[in-house]
DNA sequence: TGCCATGTTAAACT
DNA sequence: GAGTTTAACATGGC
């Protein structure tokens, strides 16, 4: 559920109660919810993995984390993982182990929109100057980076990789600036391609490495391995992945 | 059944 | 105080 892509998905989702006014609302998170009622939903913002409900008085901040999930009119879960539900005359939403927050709405104009992969104003040009001062930098930690590629996950980074055949502990510095631009304009647009996907139940089917065991290019033993200070598994094929 | 993971934050260390 | 490591959160798939 919680990369980038399905983060859309979600908003989509939610987007026919912008406009109405919150009747009710309820959950265990952690702030006053009467406030809400009466308020209207005045737009629905994403940025990266995180969804901002825009209110007249107050944004919500919704982050799936790991496990999160929603849903809409049904609630299909048990009480006490309900985060938060929100009410209107047209119908209710549900958000379930996932991370909420109240925040003032001069909270959103700090946010660095353009680092949205997602975004209609993502700024390519904006990543280039982020990553080209972090030489250092190893390629799988900056994609996983939520201030250069807001909303790319761990899937992402190992499918993109693989695509412009980058091994995940390259340093940034290191690449050819050919390769920079690469991967700056595939982590977008794999990004889009995850969407289209994800929207129609393929995703999974369409991964060439993540979670795989053998390189589809060449039929080698893909590398599994926990990679760059996030920690986290990459796989790769250590013949048709350079290491810059 | 038990382990692991599409993620982030904050506490607990050095 | 800075930087680093660990724990917490808590569900679903294999």
């Amino acid at each position: 559920m919680p990369e980038g892509p399905s983060i859309i998905l979600m908003k989509e989702s939610l987007q026919p109660f912008t406009g109405h006014q919150v009747t009710e609302a309820s959950g265990n998170a952690k702030f006053e919810k009467e406030p809400l009622i009466g308020q209207t939903l005045r737009e629905i913002r994403t940025f990266g993995k995180q969804t901002y409900l825009v209110l007249d008085n107050t944004a919500i901040r919704i982050h799936l984390l790991m496990f999160g999930s929603y849903s809409i009119d049904e609630q299909t879960k048990p009480d006490k993982s309900l985060r938060l539900s929100i009410h209107f005359k047209t119908g209710s939403i549900y958000f379930y182990t996932c991370s909420v927050k109240s925040v003032e709405l001069e909270f959103l104009s700090g946010i660095d929109w353009e680092a949205d992969v997602m975004s209609d104003i993502w700024n390519p040009e904006k990543a280039e100057k982020k990553l080209k001062s972090k030489p250092e930098m190893m390629v799988c930690d900056a994609l996983m980076d939520q201030d250069i590629f807001s909303g790319v996950g761990n899937i992402i980074k190992n499918e993109v990789l693989f695509r412009i055949g980058v091994q995940p502990e390259s340093k940034i510095g290191n690449l050819p600036a050919k390769k920079l631009k690469e991967l700056i304009a595939e982590a977008r647009n794999y990004s889009f391609e995850f969407l289209e996907w994800k929207r129609e139940f393929v995703l999974k089917k369409h991964w060439l490495v993540h979670t795989k065991t053998t390189c589809p290019k060449c039929g080698q033993k893909l590398v599994k391995k926990q990679t760059g200070l996030g920690k986290r598994r990459s796989f790769y094929c250590e013949k048709d992945q350079k290491l810059y």
